[in-house]
RNA sequence: GCAGGGAUUGGGGAGUGGUUAAACCCAGCAGUCUGUAAAACUGCCGCCCUCGGCUUCACAGGUUCGAAUCCUGUUCCCUGCACCA
């Protein structure tokens, strides 16, 4: 399959929910530029913003100048879009810390150099901070009707229920809409994208659009694409994992978790993330799509996809970590590795430090250590994990919760490792 | 402001004086099977020195041999009505 451009390139990877009228003609015939938000809710992105940010990567790559929009003001209001309560609103200073840790991410990910058509990170604080209040009622706020505010949906689905909707966030749609003005105006920002539940900020900023600046002709119309909201092949949302979501960033969710959370990907699901993750093309997905069919064992489909993003967020070096603490974790003998080995493996992986003195002697009740480590939250945790055989001690199994570790069980007088269920590990390093 | 209803273990939601650490569902955790998959099945799911003990049912007091369950006060939430606009 050869893909003449974005939009047929998008289509066939699946992620095209709902796009405007004539949007395909327009990217078949010009290179624009588009953009995407993203929230300063969280202090890091997480994998729910992965198919926006690899949205913004395809259109560079076919010639179109993506922006990626730091809701640095928008964030202060909050979007109703896909809420059904009230959000409680972030202290600025929280936002303003949200907004640099973002911006950073993005720098890392994005091409802003490329000399033709470089990302553009953006804040809309630039046109949004300063605004008067009654400029922006007189300017803007003419051209919207509340009937039609009233029946979007994100607003309709709080009417209706008893919480209701606060003005402010009622008023959101309306500064979303102007972002999208202003980049129209600016940039000449003919598209933007977003997830499905963005359609109806989307359609009401295109509106905006035509009513300030009248009907343009055809080609310089603006436009707007929205992704499906991903599920796994159970319906959950996507990027949800046990033990909280998997952010991008390497200090909240290692690159060894982030790879772990698409190596485990369902042999039901990877073919669609595949596709609308990552560059490979329709022959490479084929093939891997008959390797998950004919040797789904050998998880080559899952080991692309996690490679692939891994590197994407943390680079080859976060790749080559994640990997080589997969090995050594699930197919080697760990505690043949010498500490120094493991340690360096393991660099990312959880490390609770432990002082010598307190394994000399008799040493220290197993069921602490894994308290203390935070393996468990309880010592009745412990012991009912261990009477479902569920921890481990380099590698063998507990009968007992209240054995005594001591230094005869220091892997080469420096580490003791520790292991929950099959996939958990933390590290116990000896401080002198 | 008036009247009524409600706050239970992560979420939902039983429970109206004792046999209730508290039904049931979801989520979560561990195990078995396997492929670090899915499904299925088993066990667990307040804390502890676990055939036992301790602390829990918004908060603070009280009644009682005994309370999540009854009374009083407080806080918060909801629903009507009124007031304001």
């Amino acid at each position: 399959m050869n893909t003449q451009n974005i939009f047929q390139e998008l289509k066939w990877r699946q992620v095209i929910y709902d796009s405007t009228p004539n949007c395909e003609s327009l990217l078949k015939l010009k290179n624009i530029s588009c953009y995407n938000g993203f929230d300063p809710t969280a202090p890091s992105l997480h994998i729910g913003n992965l198919i926006a940010i690899v949205g913004l990567i395809r259109f560079q790559k076919f010639g179109h100048s993506p922006i990626a929009l730091i809701g640095g003001t928008t964030g202060m209001i909050g979007d109703p879009s896909g809420k059904n309560e009230e959000r409680n609103l972030l202290s600025k200073s929280d936002i303003d810390h949200n907004v640099e840790a973002i911006q950073l991410q993005l720098m890392n990910i994005l091409d802003t150099k490329s000399k033709n058509n470089p990302v553009k990170i953006i804040n809309n604080k630039d046109w949004l901070e300063n605004i008067q209040l009654v400029d922006f009622l007189r300017d803007v706020g003419k051209f919207f009707s509340v009937n039609s505010m009233l029946a979007k949906d994100s607003v309709k689905g709080r009417i209706d229920r008893e919480s209701g909707i606060s003005f402010t966030e009622f008023t959101y749609q309306l500064l979303q809409a102007y972002d999208y003005l202003k980049l129209f105006e600016k940039y000449n920002c003919q598209l933007q994208t977003g997830g499905s539940d963005q359609w109806g900020n989307i359609i009401t900023g295109i509106n905006l659009i035509s009513k300030v600046l009248g009907n343009k002709e055809k080609l310089n119309q603006p436009h707007g694409i929205v992704y499906p909201l991903l599920t796994d092949s159970s319906g959950e949302k996507f990027g949800k994992s046990t033990g909280g979501n998997i952010t991008i960033n390497p200090a909240e969710t290692s690159p060894y978790k982030f790879y772990q959370f698409f190596f485990n990907v369902s042999d039901i699901d990877v073919i669609k993330y595949l596709k609308i993750f990552t560059n490979k093309n329709y022959k490479e997905i084929k093939i891997l799509e008959k390797s998950t069919l004919n040797e789904p064992q050998k998880r080559i489909a899952q080991k692309e996809l996690a490679a692939n993003l891994t590197t994407l967020i943390h680079g080859p070096g976060g790749l080559e970590k994640a990997e080589g603490i997969t090995r050594a974790l699930f197919q080697g003998n760990l505690i043949n590795l010498d500490s120094k080995e493991i340690l360096d493996v393991l660099e990312d992986s959880n490390i609770t430090e432990i002082s010598k003195n307190e394994l000399e002697g008799e040493g220290v009740k197993y069921s602490e250590l894994v308290v203390k480590s935070k393996m468990a939250k309880s010592l009745s945790e412990v012991r009912r994990l261990v009477s479902q055989g569920g921890l481990f001690l380099n590698d063998t199994k507990i009968e007992n919760a209240d054995k005594l570790v001591t230094i005869s069980d220091l892997i080469k007088g420096s580490i003791i490792l520790l292991r929950r269920g099959k996939k958990n590990y933390t590290i116990l390093r000896i401080i002198r």
